[in-house]
DNA sequence: CTTGTGGATGCAAGCGATTTGCAATCTTCA
DNA sequence: TGAAGATTGCAAATCGCTTGCATCCACAAG
């Protein structure tokens, strides 16, 4: 579903090896291994909470690659479903790393005061949505969900 | 908690008339009541879905006040309760009239092509917030959830 | 190892939503 | 009616994000 050009299988792709890792599925994806690429992955490996784009720009440090490239590069790994998008509500997309194959997505209890953002469990509406499939006739749903709160730390002693 | 000042009780207000018309919570909020402002609730009474700024804008008609007029008044009317802002994810704000006092609020159900939008019922997730707060320690925990979906009219035939 | 090709990047300009500074205007209460 | 402060209009600025274009680089074919 995530998977683009299915019909297009190049010969190195036919033999199933395992993937483990993220630069094989770049490969897999026909994707060029670059510098930026890589450093992006890299970045969101190193943090389980979700990043904005100017937060993935500054952990790049000294590979300080344009902004234009991270935001088309988060475009291309979205699209791959190497990496998901999420929306706190602020104007600033996040993105960490897809959780690994057949697990559900999560999401999020985030501090408004400090923005620590609490991982929740997989995700309880799939039943829900498909009561709303069959009462509403819609097809394809899906959702959007963010918990908002004020973390132990934050609040007044 | 969103009601502004409530020591500067001005006479006329300690009488607990029933507060019927919308123009009465303007001025029970220390709110000037002006024409861009009866006109933007005007707007908002007369449509059953949220509308974004330019929707609200066009819809205003001949009282074309400007745009950021309109930004500053959804700021003071979301403050003040009388409005509250959605966010479906296409980067355009919209807003309805706040649910009637004592209703819970509802959630939206949208068409990814048609932009249409269903509302649904009361919104269930309040016990699944108290969990939230027991479990992580958040205090004041609200949040944001739409549903996403291809409408009858829109599914291929 | 060299090279051709298309994807990828950097840079700068552009875009849409939203905000803000400021002077002029209007609502409200005394 | 008049003063004080809230509100508006206008224009400029911000912010997140996108796009056009020339250059560059990954990569596989030779």
């Amino acid at each position: 579903m995530s998977r683009p050009c299915p019909q297009h299988q190049h010969p190195h792709r036919l033999i199933q090896q395992p993937l483990s890792d993220l630069t094989d599925k770049l490969r897999q994806g026909e994707l060029k291994i670059t510098a930026p690429r890589q450093a992006i992955l890299d970045v969101l490996r190193k943090h389980s909470s979700p990043l904005t784009i100017k937060e993935i720009h500054t952990s790049l440090g000294k590979l300080d690659c344009d902004l234009a490239t991270i935001y088309r590069n988060m475009h291309t790994l979205e699209r791959m479903g190497l990496v998901r998008r999420y929306d706190f509500g602020d104007g600033a997309a996040r993105f960490e790393l897809s959780p690994e194959e057949g697990d559900a997505h999560h999401h999020h209890l985030v501090c408004t005061r400090c923005a620590r953002i609490v991982e929740l469990d997989d995700c309880f509406l799939n039943e829900f949505q498909d009561q709303l499939a069959r009462r509403h006739g819609f097809t394809q749903i899906s959702h959007r969900m963010e918990f908002f709160g004020i973390c132990p730390n934050c609040q007044a002693p």
